[in-house]
Formats: C-alpha cells, structure tokens, sequence
DNA sequence: GAGGGACGTTACAAAACTGTAACGGTGATC
DNA sequence: GATCACCGTTACAGTTTTGTAACGTCCCTC
C-alpha cells in the first residue's frame, strides 16, 4: 500500500485531498502541518510520495522541497507541489522537477487523484493497485480476493483463476478446453468433471448475484455481470 | 504497451479518441488520414488494433477493410468500426466480423474504450496479463506462478502472497507486522513463527538463486535480486 | 416421448496446505 | 564469553483443497 506525506497547513485542503485519495484507491496518509515537522515524518516514514503545499508558515515551502532533496534519506521521494496561480509557479517552472510536478490552485481532486497515481506508478511501476472490475465484481489480484456487493468473499487458488479467466472477457463465451488449458494447463481435450465441479463451487460462492456465470451448452461458461 | 492506428479524416474525432484512450490506458497511437495511408501503415506498423471510420474521402471504409483482411500481414489485425447511423451499419451487420467490432456515431467515448479494451484482450489474451518482474523473477498474477531462471516454479496462494508483497519493494525491508497485515491479515503484533515458516518454504524454492530473501534482524526481511 | 449426450450434484478419499510447538542456532550487547 | 532476543528448522496434526467416480437431471434431436 503506498504512503503519501500530506504536508499543509490548512485543515480543510487537508482534508480534502485525504477523503478523495482514500476513497479512490489505497493509500497508507500521514499529515504534516509545516516545514519542520514535514521533514521530519520524510525522514522517518519515507514515504512514497510527499504533497507539499509551499504556502506554509514559518519555513518557506521551497526550502522544505530543496531539504528533502538534499537528505540522502528523502531525495528519491516524488513530490506533487501545490502552488498559488502567481509568481511561486514562475519560480517552480524554472526548477528543475525530475521525478517531480506542482499543481496551481484552485485544483480538482481528480486532477490531483491522476498525479499522484501517475507518478507512484513512474517511480515505483509495480505498486499499481490490480484489480479486475465487471459490474459490482471486483478480483483483487494481489490479495487473491473476490470483493462483491461490500463482502469481501475468500476463493482459492483454483477458484481465483479460473473466475479471473472468465471475468476477463465478459460476456464472451469460454470453451472447455480453453478453461482446462488456462487453469489447470490440461492441453489434451480431456474428459473430465472437474471444471464443472468448480463451477459449482464459484456459483455457490456468487449465489447473492443470480448466475453470473452462464452455461453455453456444448461450448463452455460465459461469465455476465448479473 | 498495445499499438492502436486510427484511421479518420476527421481531426476532431480523431482528437477525442486519443485523448480519451491516452488519459485512461497506455496506448501507442498512430494515425492516418485516408485509405492509402491508412493501409500503408497498416502493413508497415502491424498494430494490436485498428479504429476505422468508414467515412473517408477517395477510398471507401469497407474498401479499406476488405484489403486489411486479404492482405497477410493484416488479416489477423481486429478492426473495429465507425459508421454513421444508417445504411452503412446494415451492411456491416451483413458482414461476418470474425473478430471486429463496430461503433455507430455518435458513439461514446467509454464505449469505445470498453470495445477497444475487450477486442485487445481477445485477441491478444498476454494484454491482460500480469507480471511483476524484478530480475530474473517473474510473477504472473493470472496464472499464480513464478518463472524464474525459464522455470515455472509453483507457489501456494500463501506464498504466491508473500513474495508478491516481497518483490514489489525489491531492496526495501518490510517490517514483521507489515508483512503479517499484508498476507495474513493479522492487525496485531502477534508473536509467531508463520512468518519466518513460509519465508524458509519460499528460500527453498528459491534456491537456484542464491539468498534473494534476506533477513533484517529486528526489522523484517528484504527481497533483493539474487 | 425415447434416447443420448452434456451438464449438475454429491460424496469422498487423497493430497496439499498451513499454523504451531518445540527446539536449535546465531548475532548482538554488555 | 555469558546472556538474551531473535531467527531458522523440523515435525506434525488439523484443515482445506482438489479431482474423481457415480449418479441425477436437463435439454436437444429424432
């Protein structure tokens, strides 16, 4: 789960950021009020990425931002500044940002929501969240977990991939062979019971949705999103 | 990362596709004005997907089309289609699409995506997949294995988990407690020794790789590339 | 509506997985 | 180098998972 280092000085914006970057995505959010204390929960949380507000009091927002890239301990961490429309941009515009990028206010939470998904994914590529989505379905690839309808439903291995292989194409229909091939790597058209085995066990784990997984008879199973 | 040509004479459409597919997906996009172009650079780009709109000037779309489809180095490239409302979308419903799709105007901008996205997954199922690599390691989140060294390596679901949270911070040490929230779920700093079990289950199937898991005494353990 | 093929369901035994307890090593600190 | 905390290892039993056989049911075709 990636951290982020919110560093401002007023509660509200604060605020704001923290209920839109919790709502869309997993974050791990640690606040810092001004300069001192912000370089000092870098230095000690090391976070994965810091949104710095360089209207702060007491210490000037660009002399945090020239700290932490000073400090061994904080100077790979990617920083989102957050800048009046005015002068402070001229002055960011003529750094050079590297991993870096500043955002003017007034800003949209979306806005900021897309930086900061975008940079933790430039700076650290594997963090990216990995679910697959189809309707109220939701497989969490690196937890190995079904969530669906608020409930949080467990799958085992066999169950995990053999949903995720139906869930990738919705609505198209997945032959038997193909299922067997993918899942359990039988390449032979083998006669066997045992996809329709875990397709039980699936439906009866998705019971709260109607049949989400459809029989096509003489074909395969073709997953619907309710 | 998938390569997409769109093929519209106009600019403003092609515009909105590229803004909409670049801002939700990493695409590589190319683009043609007409015809001609858009059969050259067909053969000479091969691209995962073509988008054409059946609207050009000089060569008609379904022209286009049909040579896409005789012509060897295209034929297995999916196409879908824009057509205005009307008699061309008839004729198009006569044709067998095999593994195209179409798209009366005015479409959606999230139409579009889904069907691009659906029609790159159909056809080139590796889209999907998922793979975290560091090293020589390899894990694919479909198929919940690793590959390593051109082995595949099987890994239970715990420690498909355990790895996973390991080798997305390579070089970063990950605490105990982190680790057992992670994989485990356990919120508490519990006292156990199911940690260091699996981390000895998964050295053994890592051998071959000299300790790539390294242990931080009083911390946690660290995943590092061999 | 009889027959046959395809899918659904159940029960079960084998195999795999998992956490824990117990004990053995090892490194750090004084 | 004694002590202690922490980690490694082993063995094992409880639990879960898994594939299969056997049988039931449904649907299609004639």
């Amino acid at each position: 789960m990636p951290s982020i280092l919110i560093v401002d000085d007023e509660e509200d914006i604060r605020e704001l950021i923290a209920v839109n970057l919790l709502r869309e995505e997993n974050y791990k959010l640690t606040e810092a009020v001004n300069g001192l204390d912000a370089l000092e929960k870098a230095k000690s949380d090391r976070p994965d990425l810091i949104i710095l507000d360089l209207m702060l009091p007491e210490m000037d927002g660009l002399t945090v931002y020239k700290t932490i890239r000073e400090d061994a301990r904080t100077q790979d961490i990617p920083v989102i500044m957050l800048t009046a429309r005015g002068r402070l941009e001229e002055k960011i515009e003529g750094l050079e940002l590297g991993a870096d990028d500043y955002l003017s206010k007034p800003f949209s939470p979306k806005e900021l929501m897309l930086r900061v998904r975008n940079l933790l994914r430039r700076t650290n590529p594997n963090t990216g969240s990995n679910v697959v989505e189809s309707g109220p379905f939701s497989l969490d690839k690196n937890a190995l977990k079904l969530h669906l309808d608020g409930e949080e439903i467990e799958l085992t291995a066999t169950e995990f991939k053999l949903l995720l292989s139906l869930i990738e194409s919705p609505g198209i229909t997945q032959e038997r062979a193909d299922l067997l091939k993918k899942v359990w790597g039988y390449s032979d058209m083998i006669q066997t019971r045992t996809l329709d085995t875990h397709i039980k066990r699936l439906r009866e784990k998705l019971t709260q949705y109607g049949n989400s997984i459809e029989t096509v008879r003489g074909v395969g199973y073709r997953f619907s999103e309710g």
